[in-house]
DNA sequence: TTGTAGGCGTTATCAT
DNA sequence: ATGATAACGCCTACAA
């Protein structure tokens, strides 16, 4: 190693290393057609030999490009669901030479839109991926088509022809858990909603209406909760559903945080689960397994669906029109034991 | 608006309006002296008008800074302690006109190094922050000094001269939990330690070690248990514990996570929380708030730190001499249902 | 298949 | 206090 510190390599090292043009260097670099294997290989080897890297400053200044995609998030007291787009979407950037920038929002008290308005001119972004329930947020699809930016959005909607979209079917889902349930015995099921905002709420509870219908238990309203996915909405909806007169065997929230905050409601009133009443979520957070009993809950291959999101934003990226459709994904419930048999009264 | 969607004004664009050369511009928006005083406000108002801003790209590429620091941290199954670095540097970094870019890499299989070493080749970064336990992770310190990296550690440890180094006092944290664990009569009182990689663990042991001795309290062996931060670990340790013949009347593990594994396996147990034993943790974390009883712990001003960290850590990319001292933080114990006095056999 | 010239938007240098 | 001009490292056109 020499005494002073050498200054990173550029193309122009490369290419008169490897005895060739520079664009020859930047051809081999972006993959692109017109090189010979021979060629290839000595240019290879230059970059090799100088550990050549790209300047992404001078490559986006050139190219018009930022290498760079944003995650739009809502910023959530639990951050499972988030963590797990996060990773997932991390890892894919890297593989494709992306690098992904951060943008936590708050949908609920309107500030979201400006806050990516603000956020899109502030920092240089190539798209954006929105996990739910950005994906579904009115307004956001429409700022970004303003600004040009195309998105992938993990999100059940799938009305707009252009635009990424990746789903799983909440609604089929929904109703694989309910009917689990119900085949424990339960006929008086509790449901906690969902935040109306967001479309999962509803897909979900039209799952638990339909299992109910097909097994021919009537909908009863009053065993229906509205909660907004957070912990403490769950608790209060499960004060309501255990103050009834007639209270439920068997509660199904529409996420986990809900689920964990029924939970401790039923410890409050000291009653036994699933002895006395069963406790299902949704999406198969880290919080479903540390939660006392562990949780009954339904898994999202959600690291899978990132990835497709993220492989397929950067396709549109690079080539605006082939669109190749995104594979379906499933659900699975996952029975822990927050559930069990109801007790049949005497 | 016009039908064409207008390009991204320029520097150049700005200096026109302003009736000026772009030098003077450049010097605006970088807050650099020698302009007047009337010239400055010509110039911003240019820049209003136009709602003009810098391309990072262009600015990078001459200034040869990449306006980017990294966030290298180890990827937990709880995320919270780090959801929180998170916010606070993604906040932070936004105001001082930086990206933020994510590492996560896993210390304990010995990958970490490599995946740093390839990690800094690949993206450009100005500097890294370094959030427990990778700031007293050895190795990382004299990579990132190999590859010329300024770095601000969040770590007990602060022998380094030239480095940023923000820390809280762990061990008198330990030593006043332990001290209000002993106030509800508690005199068996079991210790669940963290990862001995990590220097929070040595420092919160001897402050339990320490509050014990000044309460005339003797230190036993079979009390103490070896974690390694995780859920599971908590729950070895506990029942270890609980297996004991004389078994303690209660726990602290020295994070939240672990405390949230005792609880499990005291549940396990049909033990009732904090009448037959008391459990805490450190951090409070969500976790924290969502386990049944909610948990006694330590809070950290996490965020606050994070911010200082962020700041001094730009100070010193800009300006690597003066290093101003940071501030001292403190911790305070947050008392929750999971503790609660000895009971006392008659 | 390969190479040459010009420009991307900024900061830095050196005048004035 | 202000300005002209040359880098910075790469990509896009266009030649050869």
């Amino acid at each position: 190693m020499s005494s002073k510190a050498a200054s990173k390599p550029t193309i122009f090292n490369v290419a008169e290393l490897a005895g060739v043009s520079i664009k020859t260097v930047s051809r081999v670099v972006n993959r692109e057609p017109n090189v010979q294997e021979k060629t290839r290989k000595k240019v290879e080897a230059a970059i090799d030999k100088l550990g050549y890297r790209p300047n992404v400053s001078a490559r986006g200044l050139s190219s018009k490009r930022a290498y760079v995609i944003g995650l739009i998030y809502e910023n959530p007291q639990e951050f499972s669901y988030v963590k797990d787009v996060l990773n997932s979407a991390l890892s894919e950037c890297e593989t494709l030479g992306y690098s992904l920038v951060l943008k936590p929002v708050t949908v609920t008290d309107g500030t979201a839109i400006e806050d990516i308005r603000k956020f899109a001119t502030q920092t240089r972004m190539d798209g954006v991926l929105l996990p739910p329930p950005m994906g579904d947020t009115p307004g956001i699809e429409a700022l970004l088509r303003e600004l040009g930016l195309p998105c992938a959005r993990l999100t059940p909607i799938s009305e707009l022809e252009d635009s990424v979209t990746i789903n799983c079917d909440d609604e089929e889902s929904s109703f694989d858990l309910t009917r689990y349930v119900i085949t424990l015995g339960h006929e008086r099921i509790g449901f906690v909603k969902g935040h109306p905002d967001h479309r999962a709420s509803h897909d979900r509870f039209h799952g638990y209406e339909r299992a109910l219908e097909s097994s021919g238990i009537e909908v009863e309203e009053s065993l229906i909760c509205q909660g907004y996915f957070d912990f403490e909405s769950g608790q209060s909806a499960a004060s309501e559903l255990l103050d009834l007169e007639e209270r439920p065997t068997a509660i199904i929230a529409a996420n986990d945080d809900m689920a964990a905050g029924v939970l401790h409601e039923v410890h409050e009133r000291g009653l036994a689960i699933p002895e006395e009443i069963s406790v299902a979520g949704f999406d198969d957070t880290v919080i479903s397994g540390r939660t006392w009993p562990p949780l009954t809950t339904v898994r999202q291959p959600i690291r899978e669906m990132t990835r497709v999101a993220v492989r397929q934003l950067v396709d549109k990226i690079t080539a605006p029109d082939s669109l190749e459709p995104a594979p379906e994904f499933h659900c699975a419930v996952i029975v822990r034991g927050s559930t069990g048999p109801r007790n049949t009264p005497k």
